[in-house]
DNA sequence: CTGAAAGCGCTTACAG
DNA sequence: CTGAAAGCGCTTACAG
């Protein structure tokens, strides 16, 4: 079936507008009495017009109801003021805050955020779909991007930063937290609040966050003359979390076996393993098990947990994030830079604490 | 202190380019042996060219790594594929689920999200900026919106749809679960299973969310010949819930005239009551106190909550935004809706159950 | 400080 | 089916 072209959406008349046509820097220009240069001028921070002219502009773009059509500009100025963030899990509390904070923080400086979830490991189409965009940077959170893929956006240098992931450390800019300062600092907790069978329950096995807090933890324990002795995979899932604290617990462990310490590499994994603690195999947290996890999201201050954890600060990381972005779009350049924002133990009521 | 116009940025010789210069249309068409226009035909589905013409161009286009420019594109045609989604409250967990689940769904349809958070309750500004973009459509979640700009956007014949508000109901399209019959629900609910003096925590007083469940309950409980008999604001806020639960609990009152049953209008804030209670309050739920919520999140299943609560569908909710939205693209037609998805009650244990 | 004009990279009637 | 050309609404050297 061929739908012939809408006829009624032929070009408008001068002056008169279809209804749907929208006012332009000329409508104002012929108000205003000036060209539409100046019209474009008034509209540009620090260009280059009489005071008077642009109070005589902008009067008459109040009266028209006109504002600059922002994907023109971007046609011709080859910005768009556009920040593409892409990002999975929003199960997970922690990143609903990194996109709150982030796109407020965005906006203040006048850039909006084009939004890209995806649950597939490969963002590779996705961040294509995103170059069309002419997106000026792009904010990597919880995504992998294929090293060819990063090599193609640095060539068109677009500024990218990895934001909790350090995994193409090297050719792309990272922001992450201490993970292996975070690990360690559990490991060290643990060990001096005397407990003795640490387990671990692991984010994703090919995630740098998972893989550096383990190994804090295992350096950290290994400083202590302790190492860990029962491990499952959660791959920063409830569900599987809830299946990992299972596996790790179940059977009816006699006491002395029974680990009496669980690290869970998320808060959302770690909710997921007190539920199971304390329902499905009737332990106590802290008395039988300590758990500690790591983010400190909202959830982890309400009463039902009251998680001991590792505080990733989102606010700093941010702030790192639109530093490094910002100042290679100023720069016209793209650099390279990897930031480490440190973290710290936040004690609560779901692990023993050391005598003293 | 004035910036030159940065030189090196002088136009690219033709054919050569300064490295940051993209490919084009042009650069296909020149590969391909045909003419621009052809392959821009080639790019657009349905559109009339020879089947060998387009072969030939795609060949060229993989061979340059060619995309079409999304904002070239948009400015010629009028339509960008994105749609704007305001909203606020992202600590709410139904939020999360929504964007996640709403943009995937635009996605399928070949369109964007552009995100904008707000915390404000006026998002004027935020939309005026927005219409800049040429966003297709605008999807407002959890925001409001003054009458008179909701004008000014149907003026533009920009399609609108409010999810999960009802506020402007007559002048915009709006999407929203049966709060009203959720409510009801809950207190003949409530009333069966043997409660005889229920409490209500309200979100945002001016919410219609909030209205129309309350309106529920006091309907549903008049059916059953009782009433609210105590009331204090949340505002959908954790900590403000955590206060209104003090409020109507607090002051030691004898067991026989404190509250048997609590309703909490959203699950965000339910999870706050009975940390309360629990906690500060020393009270058991629901052996002393019935909690009942709003939303089923997906922490409402958690083992530390088990929450009883009325589940409004993300899903069905979305697909009925989704479709509105398309068909008024489609029609180019502004036309106005409104949709109520049905609402069920969740039964968990935070609450009693009927001896039945 | 100002205006005329070219250009950004597409889409789309129009005339073959 | 195809190409030449106008147009979308801005920005920005260029020449006063």
């Amino acid at each position: 079936m061929i739908k012939p072209l809408n006829p009624s959406k032929g070009r408008p008349g001068p002056g008169l507008g279809s209804g749907r046509r929208s006012i332009t820097s000329n409508d104002v220009a012929r108000l205003a009495e000036v060209s539409q240069s100046a019209v474009s001028r008034s509209f540009t921070p620090g260009a280059s017009v009489a005071p008077e002219t642009r109070l005589r502009v902008l009067e008459a773009a109040r009266k028209l109801g006109y504002r600059p059509n922002a994907i023109a500009s971007t046609l011709s100025s080859q910005r768009s003021r556009m920040i593409a963030v892409v990002l999975s899990n929003l199960q997970n509390q922690f990143y609903p805050v990194v996109i709150e904070t982030l796109s407020q923080r965005l906006q203040k400086d006048g850039y909006h955020v084009l939004l890209f979830i995806t649950e597939t490991e490969d963002a590779d189409e996705l961040l294509l779909e995103l170059l069309r965009y002419q997106v000026d940077g792009i904010v990597m959170a919880s995504t992998q991007l294929s090293s060819g893929l990063a090599q193609q956006i640095a060539d068109a240098r677009i500024p990218v930063v990895m934001f909790n992931r350090t995994s193409l450390k090297g050719s792309i800019s990272t922001v992450s937290s201490d993970n292996l300062g975070g690990g360690r600092a559990v490991a060290h907790f643990l060990a001096d609040s005397g407990h003795q069978r640490v387990a671990y329950i692991a984010g994703a096995e090919d995630s740098s966050t998972n893989q550096d807090r383990e190994e804090g933890l295992r350096a950290g324990l290994a400083e202590r003359g302790l190492r860990v002795v029962a491990r499952a995979v959660g791959n920063y899932e409830f569900e599987r979390a809830a299946l990992a604290t299972q596996e790790l617990f179940g059977g009816m462990l006699p006491s002395a076996e029974r680990p009496d310490a669980l690290f869970v590499a998320s808060d959302h994994m770690a909710f997921a393993a007190i539920d199971t603690l304390r329902g499905a195999l009737g332990l106590r947290v802290p008395e039988d098990v300590s758990v500690v996890g790591f983010d400190n999201v909202p959830q982890a201050a309400w009463g039902a947990y009251r998680l001991t954890t590792v505080e990733q600060s989102a606010v700093p990381m941010i702030e790192a994030t639109v530093q490094m972005l910002l100042q290679q779009l100023e720069d016209d350049a793209v650099t390279r830079d990897h930031v480490v924002v440190p973290t710290r133990l936040v004690l609560r009521s779901s692990a023993r604490l050391p005598r003293s």
